[in-house]
DNA sequence: CAGTATCCGCACGGATACTG
DNA sequence: CAGTATCCGTGCGGATACTG
């Protein structure tokens, strides 16, 4: 059931980041770790099983590891793996682009 | 009915070129001007009906420009704007990751 | 050729309730 | 707290047919 990864290089990265979600997961995370309740909280509007869905997936592409913590109440936090970390230029340089773009239709 | 800017920027991104079909149009008119038959073909599973909307909305945004000509048969032909050109960086930085990554998982 | 118009199915996201 | 489970509505993309 896994998905086939596409043959053009710029949609392979788009279908791990293309979402609006998980960009705004990577660019929490690049912060630092963070625990779910964190980040269901900085991102705002997401809902706990879309939060969830994608985070699972970042973690089966190798972006994100996730670490369970055997507490109670329990705690999970994210991280990201090297991979995930290694998207920080593709995502500056898409902030970059993104103010330039506001900026000139203001 | 014009869609609202989101507060952060790489969600502007995101939302002008976050899409399967858009990179790729974005990608084949970096090479100059095509007509709507060449995009058609060269994109490879678009239907009309979702290649001329996804047009119209980076039409729209400032990143397309379309040119009619009154001719029969008639011929419609697709340039990037200034601004669409200006997102080559951001295509260049993606593709070389998703390059990367997919090396990495082999 | 380059569209618009229409119908249709289903995958996806939201809301809610329950659990280890 | 950090999830799963379930139901449910709609929106988007595919297919097809028609047109300037």
């Amino acid at each position: 059931m896994k998905k086939e990864l596409p043959a053009c290089p710029v949609e392979v990265t788009l279908q791990l980041i293309g979402d609006k979600w998980k960009v705004l997961i990577l660019r929490d995370l690049m912060d630092g770790t963070k625990r779910f309740g964190v980040l269901k909280k900085g991102i705002n509007g997401v809902s706990q099983k879309v939060l969830t869905a994608n985070l699972r997936m970042m973690e089966t592409s190798g972006l994100v590891s996730r670490k369970v913590y055997a507490e109670v109440p329990p705690r999970v936090e994210y991280t990201l793996t090297k991979t995930g970390y290694s998207l920080k230029p593709v995502l500056d340089v898409m902030t970059v682009w993104g103010e330039e773009y506001k900026e000139k239709m203001e």
